[in-house]
DNA sequence: AGCGATCGCTTACACTGTTCACTGAAGCGG
DNA sequence: CCGCTTCAGTGAACAGTGTAAGCGATCGCT
């Protein structure tokens, strides 16, 4: 906190590398989201309201549009955030597995996706529940950025595993319009940098609609009249869809 | 609508049954829906509101709470409506496919569930998506029951299968707490008037689980921008758990 | 010291859901 | 036919919401 004033600003910490204006405005901009996050978190997307955080900070409504251009726009910038965490959360269990153990790592780092999702049902609506009204706001590509980066945790991993050759032949041909399709989605997901077999493409798409299926059953509680706890059947989905992926499942560690 | 003012008002025509009031009640009430399903088709869930409604209709938005409770129940007693439209919709194929053609009836079906869902985005996110909040409405449970009556319709075609002995052996071995939460997800769900096999139950919710998960992000749009088509991989897809089901899976007709 | 960018406020408009007290008309029993 | 009850709908009001425009003040740099 306390700053040596014959220090010249901007060539201190990293932190002070720039202007005391912008140091402020960073930290402004900080409080405005946090307190917005408690909403969201508490109230679901709904919940969250420019008058409520301006209030809640001492402050009016219309002082919050020198940070963001709208509400929406608050909330694109929310869902940059939220994706880069989701990145770093499904990221994290790879501290405590060993890095050759790919089989390991990607079981860990799904079952700690559906982790933070069922610990962040509003925050994850929010990233992967319906589309507001689509009119782009100037922080909804940093929120597309942030969702590559997301996407892009899982394809390093896969791509391991594709390196190996380790995905299974399904003996399924794939039709050439999928095939179109597939080709499509890994030059535009940034997915393979080593140009992966179509049956990868396939296995990795068919994988990730079917652990998005339960987890978002899950969090929306579809089946929560129906069944008591949906942890053995995500855990029966993730076997068998691994299974594709020529992945050896173990159980969780608990 | 020329009414023979000598006939007896209660012995006429079955919508004629109620009473005059009844009637104009039933009348308005069909107003108030209609008005609201077209704000939500054109609006989202959040653009349907009591007071714009109120104004097409001429009357103020108080006038409404003589009908809906709340502006969520509303919501809810549309919810209802769209699940019972839903069930028809998913049940109107049959009509094209001969009764013991379980096949071909099962494809068409979860066809026609896509496309309802591609044709009503925002009535599927209304469905299917994230729950607001949970405070019971008096039409909550009506959709709850028409969600059960949605259910319903696959579940029989799914009895069809099994009782034809149908569903293939996974090879792969339940595990118990899975084995509970399926007995718990037969005996609430109504599926099975005769108890289906467990691995068949297993079949059940894993196609279900994919088929929601494909259906959500094509309509969610979270593969828009990697992928141009959504139906290969649909298409794909569904052939791959109907052949679980020991499905025999035919192209679409177009 | 002055000047310009930025910040936050005030005011205002146009909305939203919901409650309460009230009017007016329609329906029903005598 | 009259009176009473029931109920649809209104007006006013409360407590919120997002957003646009204009105005001071303040901060930081020259």
């Amino acid at each position: 906190m306390a700053h040596d004033p014959a220090a010249i600003p901007s060539a201190d910490t990293a932190e002070a590398r720039l202007t005391r204006r912008e140091r402020v405005r960073e930290a402004t901009l900080r409080e405005i989201k946090g307190i917005a996050r408690a909403y969201l978190t508490e109230h679901g997307t709904a919940g969250v309201s420019l008058r409520a955080i301006a209030r809640e900070m001492g402050m009016t409504a219309p002082g919050l549009y020198r940070y963001f251009a709208s509400l929406r726009d608050l909330l694109a910038s929310m869902r940059a955030d939220y994706f880069n965490e989701l990145a770093d959360a499904v990221a994290a269990p790879h501290a405590a597995v060993p890095a050759d153990d790919v089989d390991g790592r990607i079981l860990a780092s799904l079952r700690a996706f559906r982790l933070w999702a069922l610990a962040h049902p509003a925050e994850f609506a929010l990233l992967f529940g319906p589309p507001g009204t689509s009119e782009d706001s100037p922080n909804e590509d940093e929120a597309m950025c942030a969702a590559q980066r997301f996407g892009a945790t899982f394809f390093t991993l896969f791509d391991q595993l594709t390196a190996q050759g380790r995905t299974v032949d399904t003996g399924v041909a794939i039709p050439d319009d999928l095939r179109r399709q597939l080709h499509l989605f890994a030059e535009r997901s940034g997915v393979g940098t080593t140009e992966p077999p179509d049956d990868a493409l396939r296995i990795l798409v068919s994988s990730w609609v079917r652990l998005y299926g339960v987890v978002c059953m899950e969090v929306f509680q579809h089946y929560a009249f129906v069944m008591d706890d949906m942890e053995p059947l995500f855990e029966a989905e993730l076997r068998d869809f691994m299974a594709t992926a020529g992945v050896r499942y173990t159980p969780p560690a608990d």
